[in-house]
DNA sequence: GCGGTAACTTACCACGAGTAACTTACCTGC
DNA sequence: GCAGGTAAGTTACTCGTGGTAAGTTACCGC
């Protein structure tokens, strides 16, 4: 039984875990920036050197956390995505692995995606402004879809152009007008259009 | 001329503008996080306490950064969207603009969106992982299409997932399975087939 | 010239990341 | 069972940086 807390000298890859699962906590709970070391290593139950004897630096633990949950995110989608067959049912079943999976280990993916900063909230309302713009341009397109699905269909255009402006960054060789129809393609077009083995 | 260092005494729109300026080229050059208040006062030629009178924290330079340029965003993408007729082509031109204003103002959008931090770095090592298996998957469904082209089309889909879980995040009457049918109303179908005013 | 005020500086605090040096629990061999 | 080596852990610090209090000085109106 564990109910006399364990005291001293825990064996290295159980306090690695105990450490993990904290920081992740934490880190999700306050934010990455304003967790501090100190508060991780008192949830765990030691000192802070103790730490980064284990995982080197803050950067390091944040790190360790992310690369736990990457490896189940891929697994989980790809796994989803073999179980279909034709790339329209392999497509919406890994991408319903995604969200299910980020719905079930939420303070994992708010670690990931949630910007707790001051930029990523000040994105939040840039972002508010477009999909709003966008959702009332779709509106025009299809008059008869309900709010929240406008609302829905705005988020993804918004969430793909920031998306390849971040890729174009990367990447010199693509033109704003390549990425442009990229865009389209997707949305306006669809991929049952494209040429497809058959239909 | 301003060949002389014009020293002390400058009125306070003009060194506001002047901290703007400098503020927005040291966090594009080494991160928010890595760039401290000293460095940009030293920029300017004044103190450090210069700057907390006129933006009272870090957090406050760089909201006030950003809402320079979210404006001229705005405006930008609206224009462009106007001067076109129909939602295809208001949706291609805001796009296009959206994209040609980053390339512009590359050290905001730089700021902005490509994240400095770990978690940032880390989350581009998934993104690698994502867009690498939908540009395999997308291959099948359109094979005639050039490499360059599958990575954007898989670049449009997962950005338009994370924003999607995003947006379920702090929406939770979306269910996973709303977000997935949202993505596929878009990626698959194409908004061409929603019941449009004309075609 | 002569205040008065706004711009600016010096000199500091607080707090958190990271580290060096020391201490102690546990295991191992005898 | 006891010496002693080693891994686990602690104390006590440094250093960098966000933020501030209190003092200083250039400029403007009179």
């Amino acid at each position: 039984m564990d109910t006399r807390t364990p005291r001293r000298r825990v064996g290295r890859a159980e306090r690695e875990q105990q450490i993990l699962d904290a920081a992740l906590a934490v880190f999700s709970e306050r934010g990455f920036q304003n967790a501090s070391m100190d508060v991780v290593a008192e949830r765990v139950g030691v000192t802070k050197p103790v730490l980064y004897t284990h995982f080197g630096s803050k950067d390091g633990l944040l790190l360790a956390c992310i690369s736990r949950a990457r490896a189940e995110l891929l697994e989980v989608t790809t796994t989803a995505a073999a179980a279909a067959d034709g790339p329209e049912e392999m497509l919406r079943r890994g991408t319903r692995a995604f969200f299910d999976y980020l719905e079930r280990q939420e303070p994992a993916w708010t670690l990931l995606y949630s910007e707790s900063t001051v930029a990523g909230e000040a994105l939040e309302g840039i972002r508010a402004q477009q999909t709003d713009f966008i959702a009332a341009l779709l509106s025009t397109q299809a008059p008869d879809a309900d709010p929240q699905q406008l609302e829905g269909w705005a988020q993804v255009i918004v969430g793909a152009c920031e998306r390849l402006a971040i890729w174009r960054g990367s990447n010199r060789s693509v033109t704003s007008e390549q990425a442009t129809e990229y865009l389209m393609d997707l949305a306006w077009t669809g991929l049952a259009r494209m040429t497809p083995v058959s239909e």
